[in-house]
DNA sequence: CTGAAAGCGCTTACAG
DNA sequence: CTGAAAGCGCTTACAG
């Protein structure tokens, strides 16, 4: 099938004038006569023109686009943070392109190199989980495409950043856990390379220590990002000779898992066993019984990483300093882990 | 910031040689030496070359782009047929676009707008609920961009289609009730003006009679896709004098808003009501109890679509003929429709 | 086998 | 106020 379309060069035959002009007028340049102008703005709405992008991308570099990579858009998490990378760009006049690394690095590399070779003008990325190495994000940024992280952070790399504050969440998490009752709370993890990861289980360590529960080795279990991951871990802790009276799950997927291994198991929540996650609320509320979660500002992140991106994108020099934004989190209780 | 990139004129000053040497050595032209090609290539390979994508297009007017757009991307049966759709995309060298519309035509509009000015080479979309208007597709694909249809599609243009066999699987869900021992079957349908709600009520519909069971109007209501249109709706039949005894659901949101209110009322699924949706395996199966649901290949569907797409951007003419295919759903039986 | 030239659709100094 | 020319990075008939 064959495309065709309007271009400066037909608006100038029409008219008997040049180019040149023709392009001066519809940038409504102000060395151009009112009469021209408006001749030209006429036929240019009459033969429907619109400008080819290409054609100017390829003369200023730029393409007006943004990209995204994310872990797996069918994550509610973030779904909603593109939602606002989506909001933010629209707003200034910006395109944003989608990718999925499905937590691979190699369509992590693949997704970077479209990037750089469309001439994609920046990027916003939650890394995944399996990209220790994140050398194909440093060499984008040494080809002058600005990188902002959100939610997965790396400390390899200098550039914005926008996370979570993870640490207080799960610190939250585990408090009120303890301020229910449980005495011997357990944690599943989510993969140990995640910058995350680590904050959190710092946030519930150290939320053990200012209550005076000794923390056990045996209580924290490393997970994929997976329902089964949690499920798996969650058999593992139930059948630790001294069984946890609670559980602790990283993020939605992992308590999901934790969830369904528990009513399986035959366990009731939240007396037999308190549970509190990560979670997006539209799914924890589904659950029977609803799930207690620290809930994060999804669409805000996404919002706060793209107006940082577009701010570099559209500053001529590399800024003096990089920042790193931490929202809040927000621990929502609900009857798994309200014991009496 | 700037970016500065290699270009075939940097290699050809290097060597010494014209550009129309060194784009040919790189494209491999039979009638190049070997000698002037491997030197070009090393030359290439050294410098980190690639060629710029954007001059390609603006001279084939070509992009080898594809765009998706479906109401949602959070929706598990989107961001699987986007799975799909990538998978063949990927495989024959195309890139993908993912646009939402969040079932407004306007956003739909817009989408559309930015795949005419970017040139991309084709369309797979699944309609807005909103849009009765379908003009703006019609419009693509009379400037030479194909457009397929998946899920849901429309009569009012001619193109290529992939749909589920909707009026079957809904035909199987009533027959599975009927057959369970349910005698008074409520349907809470989708909207109105699209597609599938019409097949499918036209399944339920035709089960009823053949098993002589008498349609009764008030059993039939129409929702939004939403989790809290299901429940409003469902809130509406059980106040009906002559309570439903069953309650098939058109997709899965609707499903969810029916089982939640369901307990939330103090029904107990399948006695006092069984249920069967139109879900996502996964989902379903977290719900307690889980929920019988007509399942989609919506992975499939995303391939088909999409390799029907390739098909037409690749192939000079119309095709004499447009064809529609339709894809068989699966009824997986779970506790929610298990009467005894 | 190789190069000079034209052209994809646009913008923008440079002249007039 | 308007136009001719150069150029963004590439490809490809046309000459030689």
């Amino acid at each position: 099938m064959k495309k065709v379309s309007i271009t400066i060069k037909e608006i100038a035959r029409q008219l008997g004038i040049s180019k040149s002009t023709v392009s001066r007028a519809l940038r409504d340049s102000s060395e151009i006569s009112e009469e021209t102008k408006q001749k030209v703005i006429d036929l240019a709405e009459e033969l429907n023109y619109y400008p080819n992008p290409i054609a100017i991308s390829l003369l200023k570099n730029r393409t007006q686009t943004i990209g995204v990579i994310v872990p797996d858009i069918a994550n509610r998490f973030y779904s909603s943070a593109i939602g606002g990378v989506e909001d933010i760009a629209y707003s200034r006049g910006y395109h944003t392109m989608i990718y999925q690394s499905h937590e691979l690095l190699e369509r992590e590399r693949s997704a970077t190199r479209h990037i750089a070779s469309r001439r994609v003008d920046g990027l916003v990325v939650a890394i995944s989980s399996q990209s220790e190495n994140i050398d194909h994000f440093a060499s984008l940024q040494e080809q002058g495409i600005p990188v902002v992280f959100f939610d997965r952070v790396s400390d390899a790399m200098n550039s914005h950043k926008v996370r979570v504050d993870d640490y207080r969440g799960a610190f939250d998490a585990t408090e009120h856990l303890i301020k229910r009752g449980c005495k011997r709370i357990a944690h599943i993890a989510g993969p140990k390379p995640v910058s995350i990861t680590r904050f959190r289980l710092e946030g519930y360590k150290d939320a053990l220590r200012k209550h005076g529960i000794e923390f056990q080795e045996e209580w924290v279990l490393h997970s994929e990002i997976t329902q089964a991951g949690g499920t798996e871990r969650t058999y593992q802790l139930m059948a630790l000779r001294e069984r946890p009276d609670a559980i602790f799950g990283a993020s939605d997927r992992i308590t999901m898992g934790i969830h369904s291994a528990l009513r399986q198991l035959g366990y009731r929540m939240p007396d037999d066993v308190a549970v509190v996650g990560f979670c997006d609320l539209a799914m924890s509320s589904l659950l029977d019984p609803p799930v207690s979660s620290v809930t994060q500002p999804s669409f805000e992140m996404g919002q706060q990483a793209a107006s940082l991106l577009l701010d570099l994108i559209e500053s001529k020099n590399t800024p003096a300093e990089f920042e790193t934004r931490v929202l809040q989190s927000n621990l929502v209780i609900n009857k798994s882990s309200m014991r009496h």
